[in-house]
DNA sequence: ATCTTTGTTAACCAAATGGTTAAACCGTAT
DNA sequence: ATACGGTTTAACCATTTGGTTAACAAAGAT
């Protein structure tokens, strides 16, 4: 591995875990293993190495998003895929979610322009879909945007407030990972239900 | 308004918007209009703050939780309830809830200990509610936990993720605001018609 | 062999930041 | 009026923090 790569992967760790402004240059140096000014030497500063571990980052969770918005399935497949493959992933990723919402929150203008960027996630052609099947009388009729916020809630959410919803429901890290592996299939029936006519 | 309410009033705007390792001492005390040692002399430290606008956050959102928990009404107005009168909450206190899965998140130690308050919300009983409502009947056999997750993910995660819900549906602040209202009843409709025999 | 480029470090620096202090201010009881 | 209590401030302090520098090492290139 070499040492851009130990400072990147330190770097995102210790990001996930504190976030842009609680994160310390002397820290990512410590869990890099290397001296503090090689972050220097590899990556400018502080604002660029962020940059690139939230980029990363996005670009990773991107696709798993723009999975349920460029396939060919019918609508309710693209559910199921979506909340399965997404969910999947975000196992393997736990702290994403909340990274990427925190930083997003806090960083509004910078983080934005990652939406004017050609490969962000566009829902419109899921949306026109949606409408379609509402016209064909497939599912009942609903405002399409919503019912795109029900599904990003109902994955994301729980990953994202993740220590709030284990608080709240008592529930152990053990069953938190049975129940997230449970709702790889049940939210997806849980919204097909709500909707098909 | 006496100096320590002007101080905390502040320190909820700032360490809203910047979290607590992004607020800074010398921002609370401008943004109030006094001199950064009355931070000291009303609050000991950083730390106290925060404790006094984390807690005063929590305990206003604790009870629009545990409105669902402990009214005597059916599942089904429970839900339309909560909904209606959560997002009306949280509509006037917009940073509340990415706020409070930022902090808790970065903070899980902290903050967890909220948890074992008398005062927290406990689901319990609506727990036992769903059951009940499972086996007379009334609704299709689900997960208690899983539904209320998806309560709570439906209503609380646009908030939190504001700004990446508003950049991939690419919405104006007005056009998420009419949303919102919309959502105050679309949500649960969507969730009884999910769940209902 | 030696020069040059790239990688790496210890020591250092200036600015920022949380926190302190001692003096000034101000209403009020004597 | 004055002495006294709590309140408020300007100036100050110690530490932390992001960032720099200059020397050193290692690996090719000549």
């Amino acid at each position: 591995m070499t040492t851009e790569e130990k400072i990147f992967n330190a770097a995102r760790i210790i990001f996930q875990r504190k976030g842009f402004a609680g994160a310390r240059m002397q820290e990512i140096a410590d869990e890099a293993g290397i001296n503090k000014a090689m972050l220097h030497y590899c990556f400018k500063n502080k604002q660029m190495l962020f940059e690139a571990v939230f980029m990363n980052a996005f670009s990773q969770l991107a696709p798993q998003i723009n999975g349920i918005f460029f396939s060919q399935d019918s609508l309710f497949d693209k559910i199921r895929k979506f909340t399965h493959s997404y969910i999947s992933f975000v196992i393997l990723n736990p702290y994403l979610p909340a990274f990427i919402i925190q930083e997003m929150n806090n960083n509004p203008e910078f983080v934005m322009s990652f939406f004017k960027n050609e490969n962000r996630p566009n829902p419109t052609i899921l949306i026109s879909q949606i409408e379609k099947e509402i016209t064909d009388g497939i599912i009942k009729p609903i405002n399409p945007k919503q019912l795109l916020m029900n599904i990003i809630s109902m994955t994301v959410f729980p990953f994202a407030a993740q220590m709030l919803v284990k608080g709240m429901l008592q529930i152990s890290d053990t069953e938190f990972y049975t129940m997230m592996e449970e709702r790889k299939t049940s939210i997806a029936e849980q919204i097909i239900n709500s909707i098909k006519r």
